[in-house]
DNA sequence: TTTATTTGTTAGGCTAGTCTAACTTTTTAA
DNA sequence: TTAAAAAGTTAGACTAGCCTAACAAATAAA
């Protein structure tokens, strides 16, 4: 397989594919915080290895080898976030950069290990897919809440950012995977919206929010 | 902190340490298994970082920080061999090759909470001691089971060699750690000798195997 | 105590992954 | 439709970790 540092030129390449079909080396170099030339000469070693398409001055596409690779390194890694967090008591914001460690681990027992354990999970602690071991998952057809009409009922499946920060903003708020809502007014000058959950209610949460929490309209 | 590279080299320096006070470069190199130019390139950086003490032609010696360094490595490799037995339900002949990877992780905070999950345990599952934070253990005093007089009664408490073929062995001999082995006698010619222990009685084990089990005289 | 063997060192070279400086091609916008 | 901006490429260099070939120093053995 790859070394650490090409798995994580793959994993930039699949994420960089679900924004646009053909991406440039320069946002791949951006995502990998390198310089061009430095982009240039990997991509060339990633072509040569089968993964990627890559002809001069051309945008640049996985080949299905590549995102199959890629997927399994994504696999590891919402693995290993959701065993932390079920398994080991980790916070979900805390979990994010510990499996960018694990997910680099060859050995594969340890994740085959994981999924079994957790009774085969289908998504990670932030509600995104978890791929099989073919590189598969179901791509399930959630709503942005700042796209709900109003006085509608919908529950949180999954989100859209998963940084600590978001995190942490959604701990203080109670807000978390599961979560009832309901919305009601959307104010039309900052497109902040007024909804009641839980404990909560005619709380309001700013488009920033409501434009990352992916929902479930029930 | 070191590159995985450099923390295998500490850890080769560790282990060496134990046999003699000042190690030869063809040693390391050979646990290495790398060249004796490399191993020289190699020391010169470890030497400049301060982990080593290291002159032209003189044996190497691991400074203290260098050694507590090291014990960080092992202290991660044996709580992950105690977690993937204890939590992940991996057998003891299983472990050694995913906690070579696991040893390297950074997050001090995944091997803390391994640690607090399992009762802050004080050995690996082959029965070496855990260090603790500080690169501390306590050093038990116990007998190969070779050099026991004949008609002892003895605990199995570690092993000296963990290699997957002795321990599928063992395995297969139903001996696993707190097995108590009665000595019976102890054959001349090959220092072959018999026991008895839960349900195997008068069973004859070969020095080569007495040889590597560690045991505490009840 | 001198020779042979082992151990350690130097010199020079290779790959992976990174960089800056300078240049070329492609795209965009005046 | 051409000039400015953006994107991509080439050349040359650096570190980490590895190698072989050749040589020097230290140790062991005759």
């Amino acid at each position: 397989m790859a070394t650490i540092t090409k798995e994580n030129y793959l994993k930039a390449l699949y994420f960089l594919h679900q924004k646009s079909d053909a991406i440039s080396l320069t946002d791949l170099g951006k995502t990998m915080e390198v310089s061009k030339p430095t982009v240039n000469d990997m991509v060339k070693k990633l072509h040569d290895r089968g993964w990627i398409k890559y002809e001069k001055y051309k945008p640049l596409k996985l080949t299905d080898k590549g995102r199959k690779a890629a997927m399994q390194i994504v696999r590891k890694h919402r693995l290993s976030e959701m065993f932390l967090v079920q398994v080991m008591g980790f916070g979900w914001e805390e979990v994010h950069d510990i499996a960018e460690e694990l997910e680099h681990i060859k050995a594969d027992k340890l994740f085959d290990r994981m999924d079994e354990l957790m009774g085969f999970p289908s998504v990670d602690p932030h509600g995104s897919p978890i791929p099989d071991k073919n590189g598969n998952y179901n791509k399930p057809n959630y709503k942005l809440l700042s796209q709900v009409p109003e006085n509608s009922k919908v529950v949180v499946r999954a989100l859209r950012d998963s940084s600590t920060e978001f995190l942490l903003y959604l701990n203080k708020k109670g807000l978390q995977l599961g979560t009832e809502i309901v919305t009601h007014q959307i104010e039309p000058f900052d497109k902040s919206i007024t909804v009641s959950y839980a404990s909560y209610s005619e709380t309001t949460l700013s488009s920033s929010v409501s434009n990352r929490l992916l929902v479930e309209v029930v």
